[in-house]
DNA sequence: AAAAATTATGAAAAAAAATTTCATTTAATT
DNA sequence: AATTAAATGAAATTTTTTTTCATAATTTTT
């Protein structure tokens, strides 16, 4: 039922012209009974208030992950946040089980709907959720920053190919030619990425050779699983790329913890340059991703996009850097 | 200046009795003539649009932090996202940068007012910050969920003092007697807390002895620092309580690459219970906070305040307690 | 302490905004 | 092509908000 100033006037004990009056001043000190007129007003969720008209940010916006935890999410919104000093752009933070029995799409929809626009970051969706969402959105602004293969919305994200293909071409001028590769989820585009990078300059060079393939999920867990499988394997001496910094971390724990020496017997490279990376020991070489980059990729494509009226859906990445530690280390 | 369907009209070339008709209508299937119009409301920030009264989740709640990185972020949103299934409640969180020049507490209040209500979790704060933000924001409701010493609003926390003590009190059962400390920042309340519990069950266990106490700052990096000075006094097979995990891991990586064994040589507990804690090698005891239990309670207090006119701001202590793993195990 | 000026208030009038009625047009169905 | 159903806009009606105006309460000045 629509709250209106007749409502608010009863429950605070003032005429319905005084009510209107408190409502729509916008001087900053309050008497009692102006404060409990403005909170009846906020609790029943009436419109006009006045002094809620101030905000320089004027474009809210959400960024939706999946539930998750790890070093991963407050680098972003950290990145993100340090994008918007001093733009009209400000972000949050909601996060979306998928997990849980219920379509996730409606989670997202109900978030979108509270905010002005959203950076959207789910890599289970597929095109069918992503028109789904645009649909009951009613076309807010929406930016996904997970590549897929067929983008419903504008994208921006890290040029992830480049990240692997960077990492191979690292291990080339370093004379490593034993390779192994753990992979990420294998319907995650992004990972998925990271891998052929990696595998494509590998196939262009003679002296390369992967030599152990492990299908990893991102997880710690499947890094120690994919340590276990390695010895299984009896391989040794070899240099690795996993397509994340936490399967590394995993894999790496379980090494040390078998004897293993890192980079002596064994070397490894890991993606996303967690802080934790150059926390551990040994440092962890990793590929860097720039999220205040990425935050400012995002406010200017959410710009473009109010000046159009109908757009393609751009695919803008953002370059990344290799960052060589000690794991990956000659000695 | 005030939204109204004349406007809305005009800009989308209906009649206003169409626009009227087309907001208040609540169907799910829409003509692009009606999207537009929908559409151009939300632009323009028309408040009756009649599909954004469907959500369950009658109060939104900001959770309000420091930025910073690391996995304390989403651990902490997880667990009350967790706490809040089936709830009528939905968190997201947002960032505040204290070391800009600006007042925190001006953004502070922009977020509390786009919101039913927030969590603060600003360990700068002081009595009368608190008092500013209570202010603005027309007793909306508001949890601390850091400490102060003479709360002004209702706050859940973790007992760290118990964290402290009961760290101390393991220490003494595995007749670790010769003890150091690393602390927190001092003009933080929870650090000293932690600090104060540890240092109290010491002080009443004649055979224990605090022989090194270092100042540190929470960061990786007065984690490193610590081992530095540790090594200077040139003390050796102590045992040390660090009042966060990040000061434990700076610490622990700085000795390892020293040639230090832990826990042979040397031993550390931490706090916060990180993720990377049982990922990295030796696995780091520390104390576990059920953010989750935070969560829940939370909501408790929210529905709480709900009912009560004025009351006296509560302390709620959630129990911790202690992860013993390899860094502090005898051998 | 009394008088004057200012401010706050509510009832009612006026204005503005939203909804409904009704006649007409447009689209869909027979 | 005829009929029915749905959509639309102008105008009427209803609802909501704002303003006017008289009065009461408060503050300031004398």
């Amino acid at each position: 039922m629509k709250v209106t100033l007749k409502n608010i006037a009863k429950k605070s004990g003032v005429s319905i012209a005084t009510a209107s009056r408190i409502l729509k001043r916008t001087k900053t000190n309050y008497t009692d009974k102006e404060l409990k007129v403005i909170q009846i007003a906020q609790n029943l969720g009436y419109p006009y208030i006045a002094y809620k008209k101030h905000s320089k940010k004027t474009h809210k916006i959400a960024i939706i992950l999946k539930m998750g935890i790890g070093e991963f999410y407050p680098s972003l919104l950290n990145g993100f946040i340090e994008s918007s000093y001093k733009s009209n752009y400000q972000f949050s933070m909601s996060m979306i089980d998928t997990n849980k029995k219920t379509d996730p799409t409606d989670d997202i929809i109900e978030i979108v709907n509270q905010y002005d626009g959203a950076c959207i970051l789910i890599t289970k969706l597929i095109d069918k959720d992503y028109l789904k969402i645009k649909k009951h959105t009613f076309n807010k602004p929406i930016i996904s920053i997970a590549p897929i293969p067929n983008p419903i919305f504008n994208t921006v994200s890290f040029d992830s190919y480049r990240g692997g293909y960077l990492t191979a071409k690292s291990f080339f001028e370093n004379g490593y030619n034993n390779l192994g590769l753990i992979c990420g989820p294998n319907n995650s585009t992004e990972a998925n990425y990271r891998k052929n990078g990696f595998i494509d300059f590998v196939n262009t060079h003679k002296s390369m050779k992967i030599n152990w393939i492990y299908n990893g999920d991102y997880s710690i867990e499947s890094g120690h699983d994919a340590y276990l499988n390695l010895k299984k394997n009896n391989i040794k001496k070899i240099t690795l790329f996993s397509c994340n910094d936490s399967m590394a971390l995993g894999f790496m724990k379980e090494a040390i913890e078998d004897g293993i020496k890192i980079p002596q017997d064994l070397r490894v490279s890991g993606y996303d340059n967690l802080p934790i990376c150059n926390n551990i020991s040994p440092s962890l070489s990793s590929i860097n991703t720039d999220y205040k980059k990425l935050g400012k990729q995002v406010i200017l494509t959410f710009d473009q996009m109010k000046n159009q009226e109908l757009s393609e859906s751009i695919l803008s990445l953002i370059p990344i850097e290799l960052i060589n530690r000690k794991s990956t280390s000659r000695k």
